[in-house]
RNA sequence: GGGCGUUUAGCUCAGUUGGUUAGAGCGCGUGCCUCACAUGCACGAGGUCACUGGUUCGAGUCCAGUAACGCCCA
């Protein structure tokens, strides 16, 4: 046992720590050990992301699941990596292109890929580094990336899997089209806001009408009116019926066009007729199927109106708005504007408007994938925490919708499907591998698709491609399904539910047995963290001030169960003075340990030697080893850091080590040694179950005090076992002995306030005389008497059974007995008196509410007997306790 | 429009199957550098549990409705 330093250094011991955890193997696991696994995989950050706090929060809660499983045998494994991102780092490295003046269309598609890679490798470990910073006990031999070899296998065996079942699919939709990024996105990807925008009332000429016969057509997008076919209103709407079968003119263009019939349009939206383009709208588009119209495109892919827009041409989306409404305005045709408030889709990754887009894509049908998945959760295979998630992940899956997963992009997973060249051939077919020649006519004359697979369509496979899928090996075996996932609710769609799907499809097991949501971490006002609002906290920051634990700590405390949590700069603080406070208290140890290294493993308590505080300590360490157990266990990690954080505290610093000073200080040398194994053994343990979330003071503390005859490092340390009454009873804990601690503490209690009313400054020692409840007592405090002096700032306690004060003094009934405060010079009876009879006042009240109850004869024939004989007791104990006020303040009246 | 969540001390939040006097951290006030710790110790003030109604012997907790705020989906 080397001396610890007055201070704790975290920046020094953080690191020191990490690299010997690492080098000591103890993030590896081994299948081949066998063994209970227990495996996690993490959810993987983008390759090109960096820390949030977000992560942290995420982070957190993984590592003290795997920790504490780890220390409880598990053979666990947590598998770390990242996903390609194949828009955002797309995007990334476009940008900086950009800056130089050139662009991936200036080159050919594989300088574009080097470039990627060249970045990926370049800033792609950057927060995985971090992640390291936070403690996180990943398996770093198993990192995986999405794009890698062993996962694009996995991509291309799936995607021909699906393929081949027919699951796979490419066909003319409308999808989710951002003309930034230039790609389809997933419904899923297409993020809907609320807007302030306005309806437009447009008049289409009846052909053949008079002046005044139009039909007036309201709509939030006057600009698709170019690509309009149609004009549709509700077959049962009678304000249309005399336009039933006429033909109208669009607006500027003049094109004919039919009013057609059908139940979709609402007659209460707008005027009851809406303008039909299919090739903008995915209800339109419907509807143009519904009554076989054509569908006209009128922009660009990026946005811009096309030669389709007639005198529009070349004009971008907006500004072609605000032409054609000059331009209905100046023919008379636009009738009004109106306010409007709608939804409108904006690009997930670049928060550009979405354009709802008629084009060619991949799609996977999802509805046959889902039925088993449903089932999954349905069944109680997997399980929801908070449970409500699963109410949402249902509702999506029973309403499922195919998955557009083509990207028209270059960085990711390219579409595994060749298309024959040769005319007389042209046969489409999926390959795992790149083909040599057309399996149909043998030609080598093919191509490859040029789009790119969605992103997730990689991620959904994570918890068995990690494991080397589709290979079978050990790996797989052995650790899936996983135990665990811990994520946000944001990627419930995204991720969750298709990787469910994924795992009951190609494994035919689901993937994890529960999923634990966590809440957003959001600013002191309620804010999500971003960039742009400026209001990002840096998880490296608060590393760098206040520790990695400090960090880990206060988001795991401050976080409810599925709440958001808010958090600020200074709410770090709580973490960081908890450690300060556990490397004070394990200073103390120390202090009174001279160097010699206590038996921890298995303490062999002698029951004689164990005073009423000794059991005590021990039983509440018993009872918190329960308690985080359970917290975990249902995912409640802030009441386990609380309940952590309450027994050091408070149980153990606040009574027990101050209750040792005076063992430690004594003579008493067996005394003493009881005592410091005591405190050895708590000490060790509550580091223990503190190690989960504080890793790094733990450890070092573990080793500063030299408990490693039980574990070479905590991580690899047993995870403590809650004794239960019969145990500890062995050890020589009586539940009698327990009751009188906590009897003491809250006379103690009493007795600082009594202090602390007269105004006693701590300074100022004082006399106290105890008229102990029952003989018993009396005896049991006059031979523990010193144990009180510290904590009253007494010089001296009497016991004495028929006390009775001979001048007025000060006192208060406690648990233990009446309790009086020996004050130099006067007292005030006035006061005093007034004190006292608040105190028969307060008494009075509860027991007129007690009398009440009782007198109740629906409350004692119907509540449950014990409540019933609760309240009884407490009724017992209030008179008693109010004879006793009465006769204190008889006695201040008749002194002596 | 549909669904979900939140509303408890000045602030941020716990409060599990309904049952003594509703808790914590921070902040605030008072007194303390007491030989582990001022990133600390002791004590204190502070609450019509959003509102209305219901169920119950008993409601912060269960039910119905209202309001405000937030999230998701359309």
């Amino acid at each position: 046992m080397s001396e610890l330093p007055k201070n704790y250094d975290p920046k020094a011991i953080e690191p020191k720590w990490y690299a010997w955890w690492k080098e000591k193997g103890y993030f590896h696991a081994d299948a081949t050990r066998g063994g209970n696994p227990f495996a996690v995989v993490i959810p993987p950050p983008n390759v090109t992301g960096i820390l949030h706090m977000g992560h942290a929060l995420n982070e957190s809660v993984q590592d003290v699941m795997v920790r504490r499983k780890r220390m409880q045998g598990f053979n666990t494994v947590w598998v770390p990596g990242t996903d390609h991102a194949g828009i955002a780092t797309q995007n990334a490295v476009e940008k900086a292109l950009k800056k130089q003046g050139t662009s991936r269309w200036d080159m050919p598609r594989e300088e574009f890929l080097k470039l990627i890679w060249e970045w990926k490798e370049k800033y792609g470990g950057t927060i995985l580094d971090q992640l390291q910073k936070l403690g996180t006990s990943c398996d770093w031999q198993r990192t995986r990336f999405t794009m890698d070899a062993g996962l694009s296998a996995a991509v291309a065996e799936v995607f021909v899997r699906l393929y081949e079942k027919k699951l796979i699919y490419r066909g003319e939709y409308i999808i989710n089209w951002c003309p930034r990024c230039c790609t389809a996105l997933s419904d899923e990807e297409s993020e809907h806001e609320d807007q302030a925008g306005h309806l437009y009332y447009i008049r289409y000429p009846v052909k053949g009408g008079r002046k005044n016969d139009f039909v007036t057509v309201a709509t939030t997008r006057p600009e698709t009116l170019l690509g309009d076919v149609a004009v549709a209103v509700n077959p049962r709407d009678e304000r249309f019926a005399k336009f039933r079968g006429k033909t109208l003119l669009l607006p500027i263009l003049n094109r004919e066009i039919p009013v057609i019939e059908d139940d979709f349009v609402d007659p209460q939206f707008g005027t009851g007729a809406v303008k039909v383009t299919p090739a903008h709208d995915p209800n339109d588009f419907d509807m143009g199927r519904r009554h076989s119209l054509p569908a006209i495109n009128v922009m660009t892919d990026t946005a811009a109106m096309n030669d389709n827009a007639g005198p529009y041409q070349g004009l971008d989306r907006e500004a072609c708005r605000a032409k054609i409404l000059v331009d209905l305005q100046a023919a008379g045709l636009l009738a009004q504007t109106a306010d409007h408030q709608h939804a409108v889709g904006h690009c997930y990754r670049c928060a550009t408007v979405v354009e709802p887009r008629l084009s060619p894509q991949w799609f996977v049908k999802m509805k046959p994938l889902a039925r088993p998945a449903i089932d999954a959760v349905k069944d109680g295979r997997i399980r929801f925490v908070p449970e409500r998630w699963s109410k949402t992940y249902l509702d999506w899956m029973e309403n499922i919708r195919d998955w557009c997963i083509s990207r028209q992009i270059w960085w990711g997973h390219r579409i595994p499907v060749f298309y024959c060249e040769e005319t007389d051939c042209q046969h489409e077919w999926a390959s795992k591998g790149q083909p040599e020649k057309c399996p149909r006519c043998g030609s080598d004359k093919f191509r490859q698709d040029p789009d790119v697979l969605d992103t997730w369509f990689s991620s959904w496979l994570w918890p068995f491609s990690v494991f080397g899928w589709p290979h079978d090996n050990p790996d797989l075996r052995f650790y899936y399904p996983t135990a665990e996932l811990a994520t946000a609710p944001e990627i419930i769609f995204f991720w969750v539910a298709r990787m469910i799907m994924a795992g009951l499809e190609f494994m035919g097991e689901i993937p994890f047995r529960r999923v634990y949501l966590h809440g957003t971490v959001r600013d002191n006002q309620g804010r999500k963290m971003s960039k742009s609002l400026g209001n990002s906290i840096d998880p490296l920051d608060i590393i760098q001030d206040y520790s990695a634990d400090a960090l880990r700590f206060s988001l795991i405390a401050l976080t409810a169960t599925g709440q958001d949590v808010y958090v600020s700069k200074e709410k770090f603080e709580l973490g960081r003075n908890f450690g300060t406070k556990i490397w004070n208290a394990a200073r103390f140890l120390q202090m009174h340990s001279a160097g010699h290294a206590p038996d921890i493993a298995s303490p062999r308590f002698v029951p004689d030697l164990l005073t009423a505080d000794d059991q005590h300590i021990l039983g509440r360490l018993h009872k918190t080893i329960a308690a985080c157990d359970e917290h975990v266990e249902r995912c409640r990690f802030n009441d386990y850091a609380k309940a952590i954080y309450e027994f050091f505290w408070h149980e153990f610093c606040d009574w027990y080590v101050e209750y040792a000073k005076q063992p430690l200080n004594g003579a008493d040398a067996a005394r003493k040694a009881e005592v410091l194994k005591v405190m050895h053994y708590v000490l060790s343990r509550a580091l223990c179950l503190l190690h989960p979330i504080m890793p790094f003071l733990t450890e070092e503390l573990w080793q500063g005090l030299g408990y490693t005859a039980l574990a070479e490092s905590i991580m690899v340390a047993p995870w403590p076992k809650a004794l239960d009454e019969d145990e500890l009873a062995a050890w020589g804990l009586q539940a009698e002995a327990i009751a009188y601690v906590d009897a003491k503490h809250a006379a103690i209690g009493l007795a600082r306030n009594l202090r602390a009313d007269y105004g006693l400054p701590p300074a100022q020692l004082a006399d106290f005389i105890l008229r102990p409840a029952a003989a018993a007592v009396g005896e049991r405090v006059r031979a523990d008497r010193a144990a009180f002096l510290p904590y009253l700032r007494a010089a001296k306690l009497e016991v004495e059974a028929d006390f009775t004060p001979a001048k007025p003094m000060p006192s208060v009934i406690t648990p233990l007995g009446t309790l009086f405060l020996s004050l130099e010079g006067h007292v005030d009876v006035a006061t005093e008196r007034r004190r006292l009879e608040d105190q028969v006042a307060k008494a009075d009240a509860e027991l007129a509410g007690i009398g009440k109850r009782l007198e109740n004869v629906n409350f004692v024939s119907r509540a449950k007997p014990e409540v019933v004989e609760q309240v009884r007791a407490r009724k017992l104990e209030l008179q008693e306790k109010r004879a006793k006020l009465a006769k204190l303040v008889e006695a201040l009246a008749t002194p002596g």
